[in-house]
DNA sequence: GAATGTGAAAAGCTTCACAGCC
DNA sequence: GGCTGTGAAGCTTTTCACATTC
């Protein structure tokens, strides 16, 4: 095997991959070929064997892949044999939601604090993480030793506070501002912009109804 | 022109064009280049000029957009001239806060309905919108003639509401489960898998942290 | 002079198809 | 026989660079 080069698109599908590999490994499985896993995943099974290919050979030609042991593999690559800390900037209704998330929490990352402007949300209620002033930022995030960081703020404040993160040691960020963030280069940065995804949806609905003769539009898929 | 062929990158990009021109109309610029244009956007100036070419020739060389008119082209290829009917099932927390989400309501998406299997969820609280039994959902949502759905459901309830929500006549569906779903191919299908993007985020912070000789991995970018 | 629109080149990503291994 | 791993081909997307237009 050469020196592998992972690509952004092979990255984000590791993930769904792991998620699969831990149901099969849930039911009994112990051996899946590509074909089961990558059906599972969503993805054509060359698509899984070249992604996988980049992690190693884990592979077992004529049968196929260990579960368990692929499994312990991807575990480590990703970063899933540790837990991760995690603060909230934003404590509205997405914040909040994000912060109960199974889908973090079953997943090793812990919410170990959230921010937020409005002073009638600080605190601690019942159970939830505590809600510390946006202004104690840079302090908590020391303390609580974050090493991610979720922006739902408003657009408008969006970049001063990926800014004041990045200045505070956060080297990852995932981002729900509807607005482009510019970061430097060694941090990663990850937007997800729902208010452009739901126009995405519209956009395809307004071209299906407009699929006349006479409009000079048309898709490339 | 020729006949345009757009792009799913290039679709993915316009929403955040509007929302720039926006914008640069609510501060009264009056002309935009596409570098200035670009810029606010987070891509090159040749990607948006490009992007652009797709839906017309709406510049003026030399000079560069008249904001006014780009914003009124594009909006109508995007769909923004109306008013948009969602539904939301699935109401937890997540589903919640995104029936509330301002990204959508200030962009002429309406939550008409949503939809919880929990009895105690059933009905209407203090403006929120009215949630029905799931049991209902087909009736509902050609009452309230639904367009669009986001699925805020757990994994193991996505597929099944997917497929609901095509028979009764939904085509374009904006899921947040963290599960590959599988609908026809004239269903409009978008996927935002929260805790997948949360784990490419710890996989570059392992990779970072693991960056010696001795490990064989590396990236592309 | 200045900025657009666009072919052509480059880069990135997916699919194909098959040699090699179990 | 069956399935993996992977070069090569094919497709999509981005970048380049410049002729054209104002």
């Amino acid at each position: 095997m050469k020196v592998p080069r992972i690509s952004q698109a092979t990255v984000s599908r590791l993930p769904v991959y792991v998620d699969c590999l831990m149901k099969f490994a849930g039911e009994g499985v112990a051996i899946v070929s590509s074909k089961q896993l990558s059906q599972a995943a969503g993805v054509s099974a060359a698509q899984l064997r070249k992604d996988l290919s980049y992690l190693g050979d884990f592979g077992i030609p004529g049968t196929g892949y260990v579960v368990n042991n692929l499994l312990r593999q991807m575990a480590r690559y990703i970063g899933l044999t540790r837990q991760w800390r995690v603060a909230i900037v934003g404590y509205g209704d997405l914040g909040s939601a994000l912060s109960r998330y199974r889908g973090f929490l079953d997943r090793n990352f812990s919410i170990v604090a959230a921010f937020d402007v409005d002073p009638a949300k600080l605190g601690r209620r019942n159970g939830d993480v505590e809600v510390h002033s946006i202004a104690n930022l840079e302090t908590v995030i020391k303390e609580k030793e974050v090493e991610l960081a979720l922006i739902t703020t408003p657009a408008h404040a969006a970049q001063q506070v990926a800014d004041r993160l990045v200045a505070a040691g956060v080297r990852a960020i995932l981002s729900f501002a509807p607005v482009p963030l510019v970061l430097p280069d060694d941090v990663v940065l990850r937007e997800v912009d729902l208010a452009t995804e739901i126009r995405i949806l519209s956009f395809y609905e307004t071209l299906r109804s407009s699929q006349t003769p006479s409009t000079p539009l048309s898709l490339s898929c």
